[in-house]
RNA sequence: GCCGAUGUAGCUCAGAGGUAGAGCACUCGAUUCGUAAUCGAGCGGUCGUGAGUUCAAAUCUCAUCAUCGGCUCCA
């Protein structure tokens, strides 16, 4: 376990290094947090795109405008939204304030001074700023032109900014507050930086971003698609994306054997009761499919059928079909199960937010006694399934409940207990972690791994659940060694969270490139002309029988299209077969990886995809 | 769900009031070729869907569905 102590230091997928199909230009972009020079730039970037604003479009209210990792936004309240051919006018009109040279002063000011000002501007949303600020407050002007509430710092003049490693970005809508109740505002999206050749650069790896995305790479390869006509959100996995869903399962399902899981399987729908017993239909209807009923009037009685929108019920309902002895337990009962959520239309995307997804569930039913070694055990698991998968790059969340939230069931006595059980773990393991208040599920608190796709969005994959309070509402009992019944603690845990976001993640951590145990395809067979295809057909079915996923070119094509295609479809191995190999009765192998390899022949090269397959690794 | 953008052949895209194009893919023919694209021909679209405006709509308007970028929500 010591190997896990110390979770790799986050760093974005972009950076990663095996993040790139083409060299870098080795120009190195910190981001804002990292640069007190480009703390500056944004925040006086997004200064001067507010004058320009307001500027162009009077009767527009400035709101906040941070900088963020990459770049800075400002959020305007404006009574008609902007397009793009207003973000080109707006760094035109930026251009002109940066050329004048306006100096950048800043003036501390008293609250009640500060107000007045505020108000002699009639800018309401100023005046919520002013009253969450603290002393000393401060103002920072723009020549003696425009002003705003601001901590800073700021380049001393505009002067300090280079036009040409500017840009906006982007629009959107973002509510104020960020509470969907209130005003949504117009956000603009913008980036600085100190040279046009970081700004390039910035651009670059956005767009090497984007042939990483996997949802490019997903229809690229053949993985997975989606149909108009079964619905948004519900993928459907061609034959090569079934490939990488089943070697996933089959591999978490052998680690699980290892460490004594029972499988089980269960419906995919149950009569709503299932789910108002467990407190999902009064908590989460709104996130689930809605109800199926035979008639007005059970619908109208709530009586009916829902898909579910998770598996835990269900294998509550198999611990419960008998009495349980202490001695059963722990009880770990294992399932890909998958569940059905409304999400938002606005949601989905991709295979990273779907309506339909498959959890590796486990629902491990413990003695008190248990909860802290099991807890241990299942985060063991997890951070070996990454280490397998080489994900390294993650963030390990205490997801607890939001104290003044009325979205959680269970009494606070319970929650302490399983959100203390969560800290013992991370404690007793070492494990860098940061708190996600308000993250908790409905009925307990949760360890997370948090990873980030290609454009930097964060997802949650692996999770671990303590969770006494469905035992409660259900009921839940086993028989102790002092023949008193009592009650178990449950453990929610799956470490890929969704197949389907799994595999996303993984479409784009190996930028569609999958170890050998993994690509749909293993080999392909090409051969130089149409001769060589009978021995070509007759070594396919030689490896085929011994388990290797092995194709042959069928085309027409010459010998380096043939190549080009099998690059292009980022096949791990390829094998050259001409009168040379047909003579010699062996297989020319070249590897993605390493190029030409030489003659090898069929009986070796099978030991070597099983070896590769073996140990996670290469051909 | 909200704000904005987009939707043209299997894929990637061009076209923009006068009735649809390219490359790749696919099919056929020729070529039988040794490590990232052989040549030629052919097939293929009621321009997301439905209304409306117009003599005429892929093009303008509205509605709707889907996708994309954010926001909100979440595995």
């Amino acid at each position: 376990m010591d190997k896990f102590i110390h979770l790799a230091e986050y760093r974005s997928p972009m950076s990663a290094a095996q993040s790139s199909d083409q060299p870098s230009q080795n120009i190195y972009l910190p981001k804002t947090s990292e640069s007190e020079q480009l703390k500056k730039i944004r925040h006086t970037t997004s200064h001067v795109m507010a004058m320009a604003v307001q500027k162009l479009f009077p009767g527009t209210q400035v709101t906040i405008g941070p900088w963020i990792e990459s770049g800075f936004y400002y959020d305007f309240d404006s009574p008609t939204p902007f397009t793009e051919q207003d973000l080109k006018a707006i760094k035109k009109e930026m251009v002109k304030i940066i050329k004048r040279k306006l100096p950048v002063i800043r003036e501390e000011v008293s609250r009640a001074e500060a107000q007045q000002r505020i108000e002699a501007l009639q800018e309401p949303y100023k005046l919520e700023i002013l009253a969450d600020l603290k002393e000393p407050i401060t103002l920072y002007h723009l020549g003696d032109e425009w002003w705003d509430l601001c901590a800073g710092p700021h380049v001393e003049s505009t002067a300090e900014l280079n036009p040409k490693a500017i840009e906006l970005e982007s629009v959107a809508g973002a509510y104020w507050r960020g509470d969907e109740t209130k005003a949504q505002l117009q956000r603009i999206y913008g980036t600085a930086w100190e040279t046009p050749e970081q700004l390039a650069e910035h651009k670059r790896r956005k767009e090497e971003a984007l042939r990483r995305d996997h949802r490019k790479l997903g229809k690229e390869l053949g993985l997975f698609i989606f149909s108009d006509l079964v619905g948004p959100g519900l993928p459907l996995w061609t034959p090569k994306g079934t490939v990488l869903r089943s070697q996933l399962e089959d591999f978490l399902k052998q680690e699980q054997i290892k460490r004594g899981y029972l499988g089980v399987t269960t419906p995919h729908i149950a009569r709503v009761d299932l789910f108002k017993t467990s407190g999902h239909w009064q908590k989460y209807q709104e996130d689930m499919f809605p109800l199926m009923s035979e008639n007005d009037a059970d619908r109208n009685s709530e009586q009916g059928f829902v898909m579910k929108p998770m598996n835990c019920p269900f294998h509550i309902q198999i611990y419960k079909s008998e009495l349980r002895s202490y001695r059963d337990l722990p009880m770990r009962l294992a399932e890909f199960g998958t569940v059905y959520r409304y999400e938002q239309s606005g949601e989905l995307g991709g295979l990273t937010r779907v309506r339909g997804f498959t959890v590796d569930d486990s629902h491990l039913f413990v003695t008190p006694d248990q909860l802290d070694d099991e807890f241990l055990k299942v985060v063991d698991l997890i951070l070996s399934v990454f280490d397998k998968l080489q994900l390294q790059n993650f963030k390990a969340r205490l997801s607890f409940r939001d104290p003044a939230s009325d979205k959680y069931i269970g009494s606070d006595t319970a929650w302490e207990k399983a959100e203390n059980a969560i800290r013992r773990a991370v404690e007793a393991l070492g494990m860098e972690h940061f708190e996600g208040i308000g993250e908790a599920a409905f009925y307990g608190p949760k360890l997370d791994f948090i990873f980030q796709d290609v454009l930097d969005r964060e997802w949650q994959l692996g999770t671990v659940q303590v969770d006494y309070n469905l035992p409660e509402r259900f009921d839940l009992e086993f028989m102790g060694e002092d023949g008193n019944r009592q009650r178990p603690i449950m453990i929610h845990r799956a470490p890929f969270g969704s197949l389907e976001r799994l595999i996303g993640i993984l479409i784009e951590q190996y930028a569609g490139v999958f170890p050998l145990w993994l690509a749909p395809e293993q080999l392909r067979l090409l051969t130089v002309g149409d001769d060589h295809m009978p021995f070509a057909h007759k070594v396919a079915a030689d490896l085929q029988a011994a388990g290797v996923r092995v194709m042959v070119d069928q085309s027409g094509d010459r010998l380096g299209k043939k190549i080009r295609n099998a690059e292009k479809a980022k096949i791990p191995v390829m094998s050259v077969i001409g009168d040379q190999e047909v003579e010699a009765n062996s297989l020319n192998i070249r590897t993605r990886a390493a190029g030409e390899l030489g003659v090898i022949s069929v009986t070796e090269v099978v030991e070597r995809v099983k070896g590769a397959i073996a140990n996670y690794g290469d051909f």
